[in-house]
DNA sequence: TATGAATGAGCGTTCATTCAT
DNA sequence: AATGAATGAACGCTCATTCAT
């Protein structure tokens, strides 16, 4: 036996090595999630799957890259989430509201990965020597993805023209980043509920004034 | 060779407590704002001014009743910049406007002590087995004053009656607490020109609407 | 697609066992010479041939055994190499002479084994609860022989016979197993000139008074 | 009571610290030479003073930093006790068999200490990444000194001419170096008659041969 | 009031070894 | 013949805290 043991192909990394890694990231986002980063060591976490910590960093090599995967993986399923719900809107106020309320769907139903996420970010944030500032980067692309996107509309009149869009993307993100934390401390937080409000909040904050305030309610 | 050890005028082994506690209570947020949470241990504050541990937790008794001093002292001193711009105000807008500019301005004439604030905030929180979470409450009573305070204008109709001011005091808070972050990465953020740009946010995001909708376009 | 994962000729899982053995005593040997004996792990051997941990300790049972074995293959080949050239003199003069070059030769053309061979020696010299100190046997038998030699010829005349033969040949030895580490630190190092001088001053030492001796004390 | 505590005067390191030192470097010693570098675990060498690590590392800050206190301490006693005996000698030959003569007595009387000293010498040679490479330097001076005075009693005529000093030192310090291990392998080592046939090996390796041969002693 | 000394738990990491396949 | 996976012990080190003076 075992002549040909993996007949799906090539794969660099092995079959069972990937479920491994896998569970050894959802163990990490649970113990994050539930006792905070700093309490996060890698014995609670290979604990949590009933092993010990050697078998983590056989599989990850440091608890940076652990982390690291951590941020990968909840970031790739939030962009797969939200990617095809902003996609699907033409108009500035459309766009914009798609992406705070699908980032917070997202959210809501992704809460110990959130958490995690968070917790990861600022808790790795401008700790100097860090060899890969993954987190950093992202939560940069993510700011200046959202300020450009203002920006593009607002040139071409779908959006108030007098704001400054790199602090009204700010301001979003803020918005949006607060709720992990939200939801740590409070588990009966309304996610939906913040989320639309939030969208009106900034459909308010965004909107070009004028000729339809007349008649109409909100 | 140090017979007389501190010449006159020179504090010392006679400092009174309240000095000593306040010294070290700079030299904790210094400490902090240059090196991050995490790096700022007991040694590292008392090296700062020269002491050994030791004397950190005589005046202390742990370290995490330095943290709540610290959070404490920069509270203290944020209300008594902040609480008569505030009051000096009597309109809805008016307020919000100068709490989140008053808020800013304090912020950025204050930066190490506001980004050791946040990261003491942010590392302290959730973080099960704390005897008093001091932070937590505080930031909870920041939120909730701010949510009376829309609340109770919007009741007067100097706000939009249709949103919720939980929420959008929650991102009022947010935008405001992004601030310290930013500030420790970036030395030369303005933080002058995002509270102006987040007043006027808020601003468009409570304005009541109709009014003035008549005739302008911006 | 690796169907056929080792085309002709070329090495791979049907390597015969011998010729494995052989291909990780060499990695071991530059991997000792290049990073050290502390930092010559048994991944970092395996990693130089591209292969993992699992195969050495097939063929070797324990990392003791390989380095053991790497002691051996390096004393084999010395041996092949000096014996001849040592064999080919008959004066007590000359022998040492040969004995001193030919040995320094042959560290000259073998410096990484010479380097690994040494490492390997001093960092597990007196170390207790080895199986088998092979190294430390090793070294005793070359010390031994060469007292012998000396001694021998000592007893023909052939060198000073107020000299104590165990003493010589410890000064030899230590002479001759100064260059490895001295290769290691310097790969200028002169091992020809050393070995000249060395013959030199050995043969000085050794070789009896002569002619003018006539009158002298000791 | 205590309001002077240390009559004595100034003192940097107090008093009873730089006595836990001196123990904490006595046990390092003693481990070392017991259980070999690689066995000598902070842990290990607590346990001989019956404490914890973590004392060693209150006092010393890193393991490195104890390794380089033992090397100073065992230097400075060593050069302690060779430097009258050297100086007192006014003679090429005279310096050359003092120097030897008492770097070896030194060796006798101090066992440990100088099989100690040459685990850690030949341990963190060559170790990339030291902050301070501290044995090193100090056996390159050693050697150097040995050279520079070899060549100078060669310029006054009191050596043969023609060996290169550099060689010549190299192989005095190697016979020299090699007696620590042998004192560890074997308790009954006669380094006293080690040293004089050194001496004389070394006095006939470098005196300078013919013509005066005739009538004179040495 | 102040300090140096000591403690002990916990951390991330390394690594030789074992094992099932 | 080979390998990826897992294990577990040990290591150096950090640090808040305790304590005697």
């Amino acid at each position: 036996m075992r002549s040909d043991p993996m007949p799906t192909g090539q794969r660099g990394p092995t079959f069972t090595g990937a479920a491994r890694r896998a569970q050894i990231i959802a163990a990490a986002i649970e113990t994050i999630a539930a006792v905070g980063y700093a309490q996060a060591s890698l014995a609670r976490i290979a604990e949590r799957i009933g092993t010990s910590k050697g078998v983590i960093v056989y599989h990850f090599d440091s608890k940076e890259e652990l982390e690291q995967a951590v941020i990968a993986d909840v970031l790739a399923r939030a962009v797969e989430y939200m990617q095809p719900r902003v996609s699907a809107e033409s108009t500035g106020p459309g766009v914009l509201r798609a992406g705070i309320v699908s980032n917070l769907a997202f959210m809501g139903e992704n809460r110990s990965a959130m958490v995690a996420f968070f917790e990861i970010a600022v808790h790795t944030r401008g700790v100097r020597g860090r060899a890969t500032p993954a987190v950093a980067s992202v939560l940069e692309q993510g700011a200046s993805a959202w300020t450009e996107l203002l920006s593009s509309f607002q040139e071409k009149g779908e959006f108030r023209s007098d704001f400054d869009p790199a602090v009204m993307a700010a301001a979003v993100r803020a918005a949006i980043d607060s709720v992990p934390p939200r939801m740590a401390a409070d588990p009966d937080f309304d996610v939906e509920h913040f989320g639309h409000e939030l969208a009106a909040l900034f459909d308010a904050a965004t909107r070009v004034a004028a000729p339809q305030a007349r008649g109409r309610a909100r």
